[in-house]
DNA sequence: CTTGAACCTGTAGCTACTACAGGATGCATG
DNA sequence: CATGCATCCTGTAGTAGCTACAGGTTCAAG
């Protein structure tokens, strides 16, 4: 028999996040031993792995869901498998563009700053009109 | 006098948010017209440009609130000001490197996929043994 | 006087957890 | 057998930063 803690261990989620993936019906309620602890089996523990690994991944728990049912019909999963994934690519790479261009804002800011000028050259950048959208909204 | 739509305009914020930022106390409640509707002053609606500035650049709430302390008082500020800028730097330059770990892990992953092979080797990785954490965690 | 836009307050929802409080159980040691 | 500590249980509230109503009032134009 399998706790609850020794399921946290064996795939890396904590005890909170087993029980509340639980709750929220993310994974079917676990079986219960006769004074009501979770009891898993490697076959949930199997689930709660791959849930992990998805999350691991970057992938939303609505994501996860989906890749789940898709791997349980394997054979003609594969094209929407790589539409999940490859959206969610398309969206890692945004987000990596946009802090990208965050960066390279905050770096100038931080500039001007290490080069020491009366009163503070990046209060006065946030404090005057225009500057930052422009130099941010690149997309 | 300014209605909180024309605030809405000047600032980029939504009417919702410019609502938020007074409920939560991140700005003073601004004054009222007789009929209880809010007005506001040029100086009210720089400050919250201020914030939607500080946003944009991805800071916290909280850090935007300091700074706009700071801006009070700009003489001494500059190194206050840089050191909150230079932590949120960081900050962001680990999730460009976190983003892109994942970004590697993905396109490797999806690579394997449009290769096309008997059953979809994306969901393979998921399901079995070691594989995703090792692909990540280089932090 | 009517209509539609803009405004008001108050509350609930979003994502994915995390962190208790307050109590029951299980196991090992004395 | 008693004690104590780890582990477990349920239920609720909090996080960040909004967004989205519902249900109602006010304003300005025609």
């Amino acid at each position: 028999m399998i706790a609850i803690g020794e399921a946290a261990r064996l795939t890396g989620l904590s005890v909170e996040t087993i029980r509340y993936y639980e709750r929220e019906g993310i994974v079917e309620k676990a079986g219960r031993t006769a004074s009501g602890r979770r009891a898993y089996t490697e076959r949930e523990i199997s689930e709660l792995r791959f849930i992990k690994r998805c999350r691991d991944l970057g992938f939303t728990i609505q994501d996860a869901c989906a890749l789940r049912e898709l791997s349980k019909a394997p054979e003609q999963a594969c094209r929407d498998v790589e539409d999940v994934a490859t959206r969610h690519l398309d969206n890692v790479r945004s987000k990596i563009a946009a802090l990208q261009r965050l960066e390279q804002a905050l770096a100038e800011l931080v500039q001007t700053c290490t080069e020491g000028a009366a009163s503070c050259p990046l209060l006065t950048a946030l404090l005057n009109e225009p500057f930052v959208k422009d130099v941010i909204s690149g997309h």
